[in-house]
DNA sequence: TACACATATGTGAAAATGCACATATTGATA
DNA sequence: TATCAATATGTGCATTTTCACATATGTGTA
């Protein structure tokens, strides 16, 4: 239900095609909500039905014709009134790596640590990837007024990531000592 | 798919029935899973189907009958196969807050405080639960081998909610001071 | 006395999401 | 020379997830 108000909030910034819609979503969203490609072009299908969003065709010749989305009036409305409402709904999370930290016990120490080396690599990466976005976007940690929100949920994302691999290195201590009590036992035997 | 993971993980600690799994999920997967109840109940009959658990049914007098559920041989293989898989699925995330952060240039900023107020005292309430939780389970961060992987991942969820309260203080602080820029720019005109 | 809550398990239907595939062209890489 | 990625928009189908509802009883609360 709330991919609507995404892409509404997307489209306050300016018309847009679906895939750049897309685009702006893995680009700037991707710490806080997921969509599919397709789950978007249906969403603004049905969203031009109930008069939220209009579009026009423009053709190109090199690639294939897009389709630019437009908020209206009753879009923007809608939105508001979803911004100006105080309910907000539960996040929901699935994160397999978790899930599968949560079950260590069932495996090598040795396996769960390179999952956990693996994460933190991944997210190392991500906060380089990061830093170089804001610093392009927000050079001095500088925003316009419209960039608020972004630089505030980029922030988060930033933080986010570094929660992790400070986690990871936490729990990869806590397992490496794991490993040393093991073997001293085995030595005492 | 990986719900039936998570319950044949929690079945490897014991018989459990579909409710108590539900209160398990809330427990202790809360920062990384979610599912609904009936949800639950139905990944249980279609994995009882597939033999992957076994149930027997308790009468009750007091309540209604109960029926525990028991991780079978081709279950337990079934979750070490996909522990021992390296593959980690991408994870799914939706924070409706996040996404209403996201577009805090819509609407007026003390709106916009207080949205974060609220969160960062759940947050605050929830790191207060948790080290509770982890005091009662975790004394003196002692735990047993098999509970390995609950020791490590209530610790990330309790790391992840100072992140949001960090964070929450951060824009509540951005945004203050916005506010401050903009009634300077008022006297002045 | 009425209501909510905990206990306990589900069904039916709708909504949301993801996967495989389809189309068409240019430019870059192996 | 062949394959892959980027551009651009979708359909059909299957799976996943949620929502409203149904059942039944004891206990605590307003």
């Amino acid at each position: 239900m709330a991919l609507r108000y995404a892409l509404l909030g997307l489209l306050t910034k300016g018309e847009a095609t679906g895939y750049e819609l897309n685009q702006r979503f893995k680009e700037t969203m991707i710490h806080f909500w997921k969509a599919h490609h397709t789950q978007i072009y249906r969403e603004l299908g049905k969203m031009e039905q109930e008069q939220l969003v209009s579009s026009h065709v423009i053709h190109q010749v090199e690639y294939p014709d897009k389709k630019l989305y437009k908020l209206e009036k009753q879009g923007q409305h809608l939105l508001l009134q979803w911004m100006m409402n105080m309910n907000v709904a539960q996040p929901t999370l699935k994160d397999d790596l978790l899930l599968k930290a949560s079950l260590f016990h069932l495996i090598p120490k040795d396996v769960a640590l390179s999952y956990l080396q693996k994460a933190k690599e991944q997210h190392l990466f991500g906060v380089g990837l990061m830093n170089e976005w804001r610093t392009t976007h927000f050079p001095g940690n500088e925003f316009s007024s419209a960039d608020l929100g972004e630089y505030l949920t980029s922030e988060f994302g930033r933080r986010y990531m570094q929660h992790w691999i400070d986690w990871c290195d936490w729990a990869m201590a806590i397992i490496e000592s794991e490993k040393n009590k093991e073997s001293i036992e085995r030595k005492q035997e």
